[in-house]
DNA sequence: AACAATTACGCACCACGTAAGGATA
DNA sequence: TATCCTTACGTGGTGCGTAATTGTT
């Protein structure tokens, strides 16, 4: 038994559902449910009782349950301790980001982040591609994140996929496009529909979520290209279309039902956000912390 | 960073010295110093100052300890929490063994193990290796310890290895012998020397050895084959000849110098314990447990 | 049909052992 | 030379994803 197992199990606990806990954690349900059984298996009983809509503790779950939340606090304690003797605190962390990634994907990660360092003076510097990577090969940021990585040289960065989010398609709430719930890609094409314009990263990820599903090229009944996300969603709120953005970026809109999400039978279109940054030496401690941070699979989970 | 890693960084900061944290987790120095080393990384910051003679704690590295002792004492609590839940103090609990393991190697793992389960019924059937099997076939025992698995149905029993022995050369402490120290092994023949017994285990595990070695066959000047370790150890006691014998059997003797070990420095003979136990579906709980005490790496080394 | 969980299988990574190297008394 | 630690490299076990299966609403 491990901490990582403690850290799965504590998610079913809460969530109730293995499947939502894998959801959480970024992991297939397979994953989550071999590992509980590896937990079952080492204590020699059933933490959870099995029922049709989820999971619920067993007696002895609880009590693990409880001694997990002791366990997992412990090792939080002990991380801000070092990093308190370390100064971690007084350091400064300037981190950059493309278009999308930074206005939508990372504020929230950053204000988890800065939770646990509240007296670190963070920064966020918001670019185009071309900005951020000569910032980072001059320095004047300690590492970066964004879709692609068209233009860093692998040789002298390191890249690590940090958490993922997905492109979805939206709607108006409009009645009249109430039948559209799980379709076919090839089906949008009846519709009019608004481009993201080149340059903006999520026109990049579709193409290349397209490509990767086998559907080689957009063919749409594309009624304009827009070049930014505000843009895109008052249109689409307006009633005149539809389009794609990342989920991150609408997570209230969906919330609160001013847009609908049109879900895609045959096709889901992942976005891994890249982290880059210099070789380790040249890192700072609390660079590497967000670094731990940022690639931690449940961290970012507070923002969805 | 993972429980594992808390277990070896104590264990080093213990003994303030890799290789001797290397030895009590039967672990190479290496698969230490690279665990070590993760940990380090993982907080960016050394725990241990190298010195000539060892490591010494830095500063980060007592928080580490501190917290790391608090954290794996929450592990133990909780699994004894848990078998509290599932009564495992009132389950009873037979372990066999043959002659050498039972009377020497495993006595004291029991003591360690009665200490976790005080009201728990263990009791301990030491017999020849055919009269465990037969015990073991028909219940008679949970399960069962022994140096080799030679009659041993194994589609029908599962098989562990447990914390290994070794097998060592012993002579009298007499001075006449004073420069037997580090010699290779056909030089032992030199000397009169006393085999044990077959059936006596140690027999059978010497001559798995010497093959593993590629020495294919015993050419010594034996003088007698005793079947009896107490006999073996008075005879070499009083001067009469070389032997061999596990070396936990003799841990007392070699630190009171009645007798002294001769290192060869062409062959090393370790003996792996292999416990013996069903399905698991047939096993209970404390029995389960055992095999998870015996199979963890440090929880013998009180023994040592 | 849709959702929740399990089982089977292939792959990729990590911890380990072996071997070799370096530093110090 | 002996002791103690580190680095480099090959290998096996484990955790994960994919895909297929079962069971429930």
């Amino acid at each position: 038994m491990n901490r990582n197992q403690l850290e799965v199990f504590l998610n079913v606990a809460r969530t109730k559902k293995i499947s939502s806990a894998a959801k959480l954690l970024h992991l297939t349900q397979p994953a989550v449910s071999t590992q509980i059984k590896a937990l079952e298996n080492y204590f020699q009983t059933p933490l959870f009782i099995r029922s049709k809509k989820g999971v619920e503790l067993t007696e002895a779950g609880q009590v693990v349950q409880n001694y997990a939340k002791k366990i997992l606090q412990n090792f939080d304690s002990m991380e801000q301790e070092v990093d308190y003797i370390l100064g971690v605190e007084n350091q400064k962390l300037t981190i950059g980001a493309t278009e999308t990634v930074g206005n939508y994907a990372i504020p929230c990660s950053i204000w988890t982040f800065r939770d646990k360092y509240p007296n670190a003076q963070i920064s966020l510097k918001v670019g185009s591609l071309s900005e951020i990577v000569r910032d980072l090969e001059e320095g004047k940021i300690d590492l970066a994140v964004m879709e692609t990585v068209t233009g860093v040289d692998t040789k002298e960065f390191n890249l690590k996929d940090a958490s993922s989010d997905e492109i979805i398609v939206i709607r108006p709430k409009d009645d009249k496009y109430k039948h559209l719930e799980n379709i076919f890609f090839e089906q949008l094409k009846e519709y009019p529909f608004i481009l993201p314009a080149y340059g903006f990263g999520i026109r990049e990820s579709l193409e290349f979520a397209l490509e990767q599903g086998g559907l080689k090229e957009i063919d749409l009944n594309v009624i304009s290209e827009l070049g930014s996300l505000e843009a895109i969603k008052s249109s689409v709120k307006a009633g005149y279309a539809l389009s794609i953005c990342s989920k991150m970026a609408v997570q209230k809109e969906l919330h609160d039902g001013d847009l609908v999400e049109v879900r895609l039978v045959d096709l889901v279109m992942p976005i891994t956000f890249k982290v880059v940054y210099p070789e380790s030496n040249f890192l700072s401690t609390i660079a590497h912390r967000f670094l731990r941070f940022i690639a931690t699979p449940d961290e970012l989970t507070l923002c969805e």
